[in-house]
DNA sequence: ATGAAAGCGCTAACAA
DNA sequence: TTGTTAGCGCTTTCAT
């Protein structure tokens, strides 16, 4: 393993002079310039970043927290988050917290003594304190789920106005009828969603029966579950509004178990697009959420705050817009 | 940002009896062993990862590089790769080559001044020459694919006969007239996979129409593409292999516009299984890669790789079966 | 324009 | 059992 000193011996200059080189200073002469970097080259030298994030004090590595790597939301995300931050030098860990407070936690404290620049947290369940104790730590961005009264360093969704309009192209549509399966309800995207239903029936002057509001808790067996219930009720809804992608997938099951036709029966509208949701037929009308944009915008405000580390730069929440995609499974009451 | 020195001070120790206690070494009193601790929880310690990696060249890090992060097969085999490590310590950088060889060429010389310990490589791309220099670096284990003739420190699957047991299921159905749409043929596991088709087929007797072999390139678009061209040539297969999930969703999607029914008209097998294949109608049938094995074996395997540091300890190869599940998308020829 | 040397926070060899 | 100290590879003053 080449270091410093070697490719400076190499070159005959001092290790000062390559140093000066690979940091672009001007002040190296053309001469020198060209001998320190032939070295490298002929020494196939990689300078130990580990040495270098020890004496400046940074590692350009940010930790990224998500509840489930393997579920598609995050997965996009982690995507966009890796583009943007390479493109800007900088590496990231990638942590599962398994929707469990503890290993997240762990975590936390793990990429603190890695002495991460700073950290995108995706957190399925925030506890405020420990949220508040973090940041202290280093500079950190929530993504998707915040806690409860953050104003300043997230990057979410506008889940209301996307369950909103979701409910309201229910209702357009003719349907009065309509349930929601929801996520978890200590979630606030969860309530954000369940909110934006209710205030969508509630314009539309539709009551919003206690039996069509179905709880799940974003797996597939809780979509599952509450489209059978839904279905086998006596007062039957016509359409369905599911509160992200895996209950959705639950739901599609169940009718296809119940062999309840789709939208000729029952209409559904899913939170979250997917690879799949145009190749069922008929295609899955839902409400997207704009995952790059959520991993490239927070990558940005987190590097941004990195980089700004002087004033407490604190900059207010971003809100995206989700976008309803209107297919074929919801459809006019017949 | 306290330091060990700060640690010791508080505690009235030296750095040394800080580090002693931190890395449990049992000569320490236990008077000296209280106090440090309480000076290092008064004092909200967290030792410093990168000095210490400095110190004894190990940062217990592993980089992992795929073709595509939001890829459901590379983001379930991430999620136990990250449980496996986290379990011994280890964190890890995640990578996306976007199927570049150059990004991951980056990429590696990347980890390499990060002074990761090891990785794990899901190559799309592979360049024999190019792996090999970069296995002079550091442990690198193959996942998934390899660099053709590579006999050690890999663990893939075995591709050709879970293509074949996907091929002969269809033929065992009464179908002779089967097509395939196969992945980029520059890639091992599409060509394995081609083989495993192809030996079911002659097997069987069967002739292997040039035209019932379709290019595709393991994208949504061409399985599409490929699933509307064979359904509408004048000799129609009965029943289609499609050699990855991203494709058979473009082979169903295709069917879905041509109103072909499924399995009525034309069976269908794919490789890999997912969230959505029990959620359609049928329910598809297919060959289940063990994603989770995949991930778990890899890193047990890299970190035996890492922590073994002594002879040149080359681990053969691993060859994981893929499990054929059969459903309803596929039945017999009427 | 260049080099000598201090020091980032830690571990480990050695001394006491 | 404990402390002193060198040094991991780098950046950054400060001289020259």
């Amino acid at each position: 393993m080449n270091s410093m000193r070697d490719v400076a011996r190499l070159a005959g200059v001092s290790v000062a002079t390559v140093s000066a080189v690979l940091n672009g200073k001007d002040t190296v002469s053309a001469g020198a310039t060209r001998r320190v970097e032939e070295a490298m080259k002929a020494l196939d030298y990689h300078p130990d970043q580990v040495a270098r994030s020890l004496r400046v004090g940074r590692t350009n590595v940010i930790g990224m927290i998500v509840p489930d790597i393997s579920n598609p939301f995050f997965s996009e995300i982690m995507r966009s988050v890796e583009e943007a931050s390479e493109k800007k030098g900088f590496s990231v860990i990638m942590c599962d917290s398994n929707e469990d407070s503890g290993r997240e936690r762990r975590h936390l404290s793990t990429l603190y003594s890695r002495r991460v620049d700073g950290v995108l947290l995706a957190s399925s369940v925030s506890d405020a304190a420990q949220d508040r104790l973090t940041m202290r730590r280093f500079p950190i961005v929530f993504v998707d789920a915040i806690p409860v009264g953050t104003k300043y360093g997230a990057v979410i969704v506008d889940n209301l106005q996307g369950a909103h309009a979701a409910t309201r192209h229910l209702i357009e549509l003719g349907h009065s009828k309509v349930a929601i399966i929801t996520g978890s309800l200590d979630r606030s995207v969860a309530i954000d969603r369940l909110e934006g239903y209710r205030k969508a029936m509630q314009e539309a002057g539709l009551v919003v029966a206690d039996d069509y509001i179905k709880k799940g808790d974003f797996h597939v067996t809780s979509g599952y579950r509450c489209g059978i219930e839904l279905m086998k009720s006596p007062e039957a809804p016509t359409a369905i509004f599911s509160c992200n992608n895996a209950m959705t997938l639950g739901l599609l099951r169940a009718l296809a178990d119940l062999s309840i036709p789709c939208p000729a029966r029952v209409s559904v509208v899913g939170f979250d697009d997917a690879d799949w949701a145009t190749s069922f037929a008929p295609r899955i009308t839902c409400v997207a959420q704009p995952t790059n944009e959520i991993g490239k915008v927070a990558t940005e405000m987190l590097l941004e705050k990195i980089l700004s580390r002087n004033g407490n730069h604190e900059p207010p929440n971003v809100v995206l817009q989700a976008e309803l995609r209107v297919r074929e499974s919801a459809m006019r009451l017949q």
